[in-house]
DNA sequence: CGGCACTAAATTTTT
DNA sequence: TTTAGTGCCG
């Protein structure tokens, strides 16, 4: 066959090795994409496999899409059957068919993590409990760990190890919080986003009808960026190939950029305990960058311990070296980089499109975007506030939500006084606590609001109990687009957007007929069968505009390194190569969260084909506050052959000599020493933590280490058990004695 | 109940 | 710097 012809040795053998469990480890730029592409094809073609038996699963809807296409390419229009797209997306649609049996309504809401804050808060507030140590996204990303390593809210009750960990963390309240969130969303028809997960294990546990259905279909799984895979994902993909065993992971360790979200790299590690005759295939030849890149890439990534060895290589050209730019200021640096991309596209006839700008964190587009801006350079950015971030679509997402699913809580917040029709806090108070005390639907109460909300507001209530059912009967009849439309005219939003005359207000209507616009997409895209609005929501609640990049325009592109991952550019600046900014002073909590911050920055350089910039600014703005910058640590990391100096800086003023004689002054301003390495607080304080106390991650911790706990002070570990998907440390304290705490919760400084 | 003015917090990454 | 939340007054 023609298309195994374009494979490498090991690209082939990945390929061609379809049956039993398989890991493919994939370098940077080796052709991952095209590997699982083609082993797709080659199921089909050569082996005969129905589309319908393969289940592949993404991070990305992006990646989802960019592989299904280049599929259909290769198979043809057949290629639509194969089951494709993200962990969220899958099996959010297998819930949606199944979720009678786990207790939920078919047409249940995917809540955001804004919707999910919005509701702790209100949580928080109930109990009368300090908000400013139950913040809500604390509170949510901890719940959320327990979820990814599926820790339902009674097991995480009546863990007292858990429970110790909380109270050592002054929040002894999480437990309560976090069932009675579980039951809000469960009364609200809700899930979050884990719970998509979380629930999908729960349904496969319960239902092995279910279960056995889904594994029957799926005869072969395929699961991209494996190395970004929580427990929670893992163990779904595990069930589901536990009959057929075809299940083929492709992932890089050296990429994974996840932890914080819950992924494990232990899964890869797990993986092949858990497949004895696991088939291990690494692709190691780069065909994306020059030899340059690639060597430096390599020298970045070694600085890291913990690593599968590997060893990138390419046949590429030399290629020119890394330049590396000093800027004065953040403003300043925008303008260099603009100023770069106009000459580079000139000399070597480049498109906008050939560039792009990474930056660690979507604030620093800003500056970015000034310079473009005056140079007339097309730019677009990818990520940052999403379009159904913003309020107006919110608010109009609300409407539909809540008229397809009328016990939605959050939604039903958002529209219920939005726009002004006199239903005050104390009214829509009054309706909450009427179906929290009676039980009873919130539905029930809007419908009969009158026997709750006497006078003018009962009456308010009542109407708008009236419209929403109106809208209810035109779901019935009509397609998303129509009922949407309704919606929006005579809920009065897009009345109430329309006479606002400012310029946001106009872009507020304009962004409420692109959503409009969206939904008619939608309904006239033939591949979606169900046309209906509660079809709609779903899809598009795990949506982010990251995924809609249909622009034919020729532009440059800024995005957070994170989202660049699995995409290339001619030209790459990496921007903000910043100590605290880049590490980010956020992560460095420990030996593990630098190691993935370096990760992060091989990801940044690997996406570079042609030629790679690093930049860093003396100054910066932040909090609205000039502050000081000192060149990032990772700037000495790479290999210094790789890199020349631009013009503007002088060789003495070398990052290497930068760091230990301090900057130079930035406009007058002297450059701020980081500071000292003050790892070991000298003097050992008990009940207290010490002043600079910060967590360290415990993945790796041992016996024999020392650590410190806010409240049992300073200890050393005894051992580590593993039960379950748990580890325990017991540790003796030196004046608590000995104790054995819950590794994924408990806070501990590692002391080195 | 609604609007205005003040204060506090946010900028780590995403499904 | 900007946004979101809160409190006070009409």
């Amino acid at each position: 066959m023609d298309y195994l012809k374009e494979l490498n040795p090991p690209q082939l053998q990945a390929v061609q090795h379809t049956d039993g469990p398989v890991m493919i480890i994939a370098g940077a730029g080796s052709g991952k994409t095209r590997v699982l592409t083609y082993r797709i094809a080659h199921l089909i073609y050569a082996k005969g496999i129905d589309p319908f038996n393969i289940l592949s699963l993404t991070f990305t809807n992006k990646a989802a899409a960019e592989m299904k296409h280049r599929i259909e390419m290769l198979v043809g229009l057949e290629a639509r059957n194969t089951w494709m797209g993200t962990f969220h997306s899958v099996f959010a649609k297998i819930l949606r068919v199944e979720a009678g049996k786990i207790g939920y309504p078919s047409n249940f809401t995917i809540y955001d993590s804004d919707d999910s804050k919005s509701l702790i808060r209100t949580l928080v507030k109930e109990m009368r409990i300090d908000d400013k140590v139950y913040k809500p996204s604390v509170v949510l990303s901890r719940i959320s760990g327990a979820k990814n390593r599926l820790i339902s809210w009674q097991a995480y009750q009546d863990d007292p190890y858990v429970k110790a960990d909380d109270e050592a963390a002054m929040k002894p309240h999480m437990g309560a919080i976090y069932e009675k969130y579980q039951k809000r969303l469960f009364k609200s028809g809700a899930m979050d986003f884990d719970d998509l997960l979380f629930n999908t294990n729960v349904l496969f546990r319960d239902h092995l009808d279910v279960l056995n259905k889904y594994q029957q279909r799926f005869k072969y799984v395929m699961v991209d960026e494996f190395q970004d895979t929580n427990i929670s994902q893992y163990l779904i993909t595990k069930k589901l190939a536990a009959v057929h065993q075809n299940i083929c992971v492709v992932g890089d360790d050296a990429q994974s950029i996840y932890a914080f979200r819950g992924a494990d790299i232990q899964n890869i590690l797990n993986f092949e305990k858990d497949y004895p005759d696991l088939f291990v295939v690494k692709l190691e030849q780069n065909y994306r960058s020059t030899k340059t890149i690639v060597e430096a890439a390599n020298s970045i990534i070694d600085k890291n311990k913990a690593q599968l060895k590997k060893l990138v290589w390419t046949s590429n050209p030399e290629g020119e070296l890394i330049e590396l730019i000093k800027a004065t200021s953040d403003g300043e640096e925008g303008r260099i980089v603009a100023n770069t991309i106009f000459e580079e596209k000139n000399n070597k006839k480049l498109n906008n499109s050939d560039f792009a700008i990474l930056y660690r964190t979507n604030s620093q587009s800003r500056s970015m975007e000034e310079a473009l801006r005056k140079m007339n350079l097309t730019y677009k950015i990818v990520g940052g506030l999403s379009f159904y971030q913003r309020k107006e679509i919110k608010d109009l997402m609300a409407y539909m939500r809540f008229t397809v699913n009328p016990v939605d809580e959050e939604a039903f917040k958002r529209v219920i006084n939005y726009p002004k029709r006199g239903i005050g806090d104390t009214s829509v108070e009054k309706i909450l606590v009427a179906a929290y005390d009676h039980d009873i639907p919130l539905w029930e109460v809007v419908k009969n609001a009158h026997s709750f909300l006497p006078g003018r507001a009962g009456s308010s209530v009542d109407d708008f109990a009236t419209m929403i059912k109106a809208f209810q009967i035109e779901v019935e009849r009509k397609d998303a687009f129509e009922v949407a439309s309704s919606i929006a005219k005579q809920s009065g939003l897009l009345r109430e957007l329309y006479e606002d005359k400012t310029i946001e207000g106009l872009n507020r209507y304009e962004n409420v007929q692109e959503l409009l616009n969206a939904i008619k997409e939608y309904v006239d895209n033939p591949e979606n069968e169900d046309k209906s609005l509660g079809s709609f929501l779903q899809e598009i609640a795990l949506l982010t505009d990251n995924d809609q990049d249909k622009d034919k325009t020729d532009a440059i592109t800024l995005m957070t390194i994170h989202s660049s991952k699995g995409l290339e550019f001619r030209q790459v600046f990496v921007v903000g190569m910043e100590e605290d900014l880049f590490p980010s002073q956020m992560m460095m909590q420990s030996r593990e969260d630098l190691e993935e911050e370096r990760r992060l920055f091989y990801v940044a350089t690997t996406r570079a084909m042609d030629k790679l910039y690093l930049t860093y600014a003396l100054s910066r703005y932040r909090f609205g506050r000039l502050l000081n910058c000192e060149p990032s640590r990772f700037l000495e990391e790479v290999d210094q052959n790789m890199i020349k100096v631009n013009k503007r800086m002088s060789s003495k003023d070398m990052p290497g000599a930068l760091r230990k004689e301090g900057l130079p002054g930035a406009g007058g301003f002297v450059g701020i020493k980081r500071q000292p390495e003050s790892r070991q607080p000298s003097q050992l304080k008990i009940h207290t933590p010490s002043p600079d106390f910060k967590p360290s991650n415990t993945n790796n911790l041992k016996a024999a280490q020392l650590v410190e706990h806010p409240k049992f002070g300073f200890g050393k570990v005894q051992k580590i058990e593993t039960e379950g998907l748990n580890k325990k440390a017991t540790i003796q304290f030196e004046h608590f004695g000995e104790k054995t705490l819950l590794l994924s919760f408990a806070k501990l400084r590692i002391i080195d």
